[in-house]
DNA sequence: AACACTTGACTTGTATGGTAGTAGGTTAGT
DNA sequence: ACTAACCTACTACCATACAAGTCAAGTGTT
């Protein structure tokens, strides 16, 4: 007898659909719930032990986010990956990173040089295999930097952009090459810390290149998680 | 006896959550709900001849583009304009469309330069005080940038900013400057036409800037409207 | 054998009842 | 007159039942 009928998982004090949300999200991110996988309002609502307008609903958000697909009628889905469609995401990314590194080496404030150098110590002690560790550390860095510039709205689009990203770096079968993105955030801070904003700029929009620099490879491995109507 | 059961809205053949989410969104942004105003999942329904599920979803969407606020069990209201969010969202479409406009510059096709001058010929018939005219051929303008640079990503989050900042130029008291406008999208095209990448960036990011000018002055006229925690 | 049809087990979409929480006005008590 | 408790009328949230569409397996017919 294995949970025929299963905990509660969610808490209580908050609402219950937001929470579905960030479960689902989540699993999606980590690759736990592969591309093209399907879903299903009643599996998930059984399986958390609430009813399906709150799955609804976090249905609907994901889908808005483009981590899965309602098809009406017919299924929910997790998306596919699609290179076209990552580097579609990359490319808002790095025009918004950029023109924030540029604000903040407009006026970089020593507190926030010296955070950023000490979450880059951090980073160099993060095992290089431990991607759940480095990626958090990552989003750290990048958040740090949004919240520099003061754009908070800048940071929830970064936010629903990296979840494409990091779905893909998930998927990644060698390491991130931790070591080369570390000194590119260095140089990044240098770039700040300086006060040159065109080589800060250059220097997050290398360093958001790199990134995918996995993906055609993942794309070649791993043909059946991709989208192939490209 | 007016509308004691008020007539069908929402078509058939489309689901009525998306009908409704498009309806109110629309009514938001022309500053036909204007902000602070209490909405409930009740009256809506009820006005739309729909039931509160679908009516709570389209609230769902809203919130989450930033155009309603839902308080658990207190209310739904019009998310009140703030100075300090719409320039937050505008550094993120500027940023955007920079990357945008710099992209078409580089391999600037002759269509897309004909089928922008095209545009401009009509932007240039329209009343100075069709704000709608006027915002409609803006809108399609800035889309074809996007499709020109093969974004439609990109676009969807221009789209999104797209609102916020459509529901201060609504309410907008003089004209919106059109001319000027007009003037700042030839430039624009001129600058791709040319190949000149750093022309055609700047010249929209000034036409960017140069559409919230009349904020400040709305915030003292109106500022009812917006969030006075700033 | 091949094709058209039916049936049934799914899917998401919509409507509705009930629950818990909030806010404001009213009434009872001091 | 002032305060505190209550009470009513709301709100969004959740659960459940029903409706409508999809798809595949199976069946009957040609």
């Amino acid at each position: 007898m294995q949970n025929a009928r299963p905990a509660k998982v969610v808490a209580m004090g908050e609402s219950v659909g937001p929470q579905v949300y960030r479960i689902l999200r989540e699993r999606i991110i980590q690759a736990e719930l592969l591309p093209g996988e399907r879903l299903s309002e009643s599996d998930a609502a059984k399986s958390l032990s609430v009813s399906r307008q709150p799955v609804r609903e976090a249905f609907i958000k994901l889908s808005e986010e483009g981590l899965v697909q309602v098809l009406p009628q017919r299924g929910t889905f997790v998306t596919k990956i699609s290179v076209a469609s990552v580097m579609d995401v990359r490319f808002v990314r790095e025009a918004i990173e950029a023109d924030i590194v540029r604000v903040v080496a407009g006026d970089p404030a020593a507190e926030t040089v010296a955070e950023l150098r000490r979450q880059l110590a951090e980073q160099r002690k993060v095992s290089h295999d431990d991607r759940t560790g480095f990626l958090r550390l990552d989003e750290l860095f990048h958040h740090t930097l949004a919240a520099a510039a003061g754009k908070s709205y800048a940071w929830s689009v970064i936010e629903s952009v990296k979840a494409q990203m990091d779905r893909v770096r998930f998927l990644s079968v060698d390491d991130l090459h931790i070591g080369r993105l570390i000194e590119q955030h260095e140089k990044i801070i240098d770039g700040i810390a300086a006060g040159d904003k065109t080589a800060a700029e250059e220097a997050i929009r290398l360093h958001l290149r790199e990134i995918l620099t996995s993906l055609p490879e993942i794309a070649r491995s791993r043909a059946e998680l991709f989208d192939d109507t490209e």
